[in-house]
RNA sequence: GUGGAGGUGGCCCAGCCUGGUAAGGCGCCAGACUGCUAAUCUGGUGUCCGUAGGACCCGGGGGUUCGAAUCCCUCCCUCCACGCCA
């Protein structure tokens, strides 16, 4: 959520803003009709509640008589024009609301301007792609082949988007869990395992509600909603918080099960890239103001560490204006090489969104115990997301006789286990 | 789920029964004073509209009233006890 004073200030400015980001600008306009009719009102109430508090005081000390009946009859009638304009301010009031929520954050000033995904711009290309000398697999014939996933099984108890790991499949994604997890911990970040159901005021709070509500599994019944991604809960447990400048920066990190709708997206791959529910871990950064750039710089690193230790060449991204998700000011994607799929698949988003998310959560900080308390800067990054990693790994280290090597990091976590190599025989566990 | 207690500025807490427009303390800041960053005294320390000034704020929402922290309804949350339970 963007300020309404600075959108008050420079509303031309947060038009330009829109078009770069290829949105329309009927939001703007209908917030600040609906605020500037607020305000009037709100000047017209306070002068009316002035005189009101005024004589019902005087109302209190006077004597019983036509003269005290006449002053609460005209208390009536003020109470009554009170009560129209509060009642038209809280229309103005949500409608100023519904829009300033559904107003994107602004891009950085260093933000390539385009229109969609085709403008972002690779800034790093990490590793070299391994050259084979056999036709390299897909993840999916890889994982069916030596026994690792069960898509049948899993539709049959969830339906179709969902996926079940089993043997090697399962205790690789572990592996690649806690390998995860134990990095970002010697990255200086705190873990977390947060609930994985939250409620409507978390979602609005890091910007997922209301925009991509239809994108999020909603648990009608205790109107709770499923974890669209860790950034939701980890965001939230500062929620309402005034943290002192000793508490910054706040880094924690949690592995969580994710869920996405992902209407409108047809399953264009088979296999496991897009599935309704993933796993990712994740980073939560709560900075200074002025310290949240150097943050998103080291997060990225943070997350890039983790593909060159698992040997995965990967690019880095920067994501133009059009392509930038709703509440993020600067967004990498890093995404790690597929040879199997024949291209690149995102694996990490890392954002500074500013204050924006600070300002819907309310979470803020005291510079100095006397100053007046601001909102932080809140960063998230993936590190990383599960289902694609392990297409990456499954993909880049297959061996000519259809056994994949396993990284060298991810061994301690697989009891020294050094190949996943395909079944003898076919059980049907 | 049942019963009880509770939710008041950054923190603690009074006021509620009996409606009259939020007291006090801690912390922090500024000023004064004093050898002193200590003690003491004075003032400041929530949000909104704003030039001034004013309005609002007692967990959220609604109601009664000239006037609600206070009375009524409703929802949420916390603590304690009991119940149920992986």
């Amino acid at each position: 959520m963007l300020d309404i004073d600075v959108i008050r200030a420079a509303p031309e400015k947060i038009r330009e803003m829109l078009i770069k980001r290829n949105k329309t600008t009927e939001r703007l306009d209908a917030l600040l009709e609906a605020d500037g009719e607020w305000r009037k009102l709100t000047n017209e109430n306070n002068q009316l509640r002035k005189t009101r508090n005024a004589v019902s005081l005087e109302i209190g000390k006077m004597p019983k008589g036509p003269e005290k009946d006449a002053k609460i009859k005209e208390m009536r009638g003020v109470g009554d024009l009170i009560a129209a304009n509060d009642a038209r301010m809280a229309e103005l009031e949500a409608i100023r609301k519904d829009n300033l929520l559904n107003i994107p954050n602004i891009p950085a000033d260093d933000v390539p301007v385009g229109k969609d995904d085709t403008e972002n711009v690779e800034v790093k290309v990490w590793g070299e792609r391994r050259k084979f000398d056999f036709e390299p697999k897909n993840h999916s014939q890889l994982m069916l082949d030596l026994d690792m996933v069960d898509f049948e099984r899993a539709t049959k108890i969830a339906g179709s988007g969902f996926y079940c790991l089993k043997g090697d499949g399962a205790r690789l994604e572990r592996a690649l869990i806690c390998f995860f997890l134990d990095m970002h911990r010697k990255q200086g970040y705190k873990e977390v395992f947060t609930p994985i159901v939250v409620n409507t005021a978390a979602v609005t709070g890091t910007g997922q509600y209301p925009n991509l509500k239809d994108d999020m599994y909603h648990l009608e019944k205790d109107d709770l909603w499923l974890n669209p991604t860790a950034e939701v809960p980890v965001t939230n447990l500062l929620q309402g918080d005034i943290l002192t400048r000793e508490d910054l920066p706040v880094k924690l990190t949690a592995y969580l099960p994710s869920f996405r709708r992902e209407v409108g997206k047809h399953a264009d791959t088979a296999g496991i890239i897009r599935v309704h529910e993933f796993n990712k871990v994740e980073m939560v950064r709560f900075e200074e103001p002025s310290k949240s750039w150097d943050a998103l710089e080291e997060m990225r690193g943070h997350a890039e560490e983790l593909l060159q230790l698992l040997g995965l060449p990967y690019h880095v991204l920067l994501l133009c204006t059009g392509d930038q998700s709703f509440s993020c000011a600067k967004c990498y994607d890093l995404e790690v090489w597929a040879p199997g799929e024949n291209r690149y698949l995102e694996c990490s988003s890392c954002s500074n969104d500013l204050d924006f998310q600070a300002r819907r959560a309310m979470i803020k900080y005291r510079p100095e115990p006397h100053l007046k308390s601001e909102f932080v800067h809140t960063l998230n990054g993936s590190g990383l997301a599960l289902p694609r990693t392990m297409v990456a790994v499954l993909e880049n280290y297959q061996n000519a006789d259809g056994s994949v090597t396993i990284p060298e990091v991810l061994r301690p976590y697989m009891g020294g286990q050094e190949r996943i190599v395909p079944p003898e025989t076919r059980k049907t566990f």
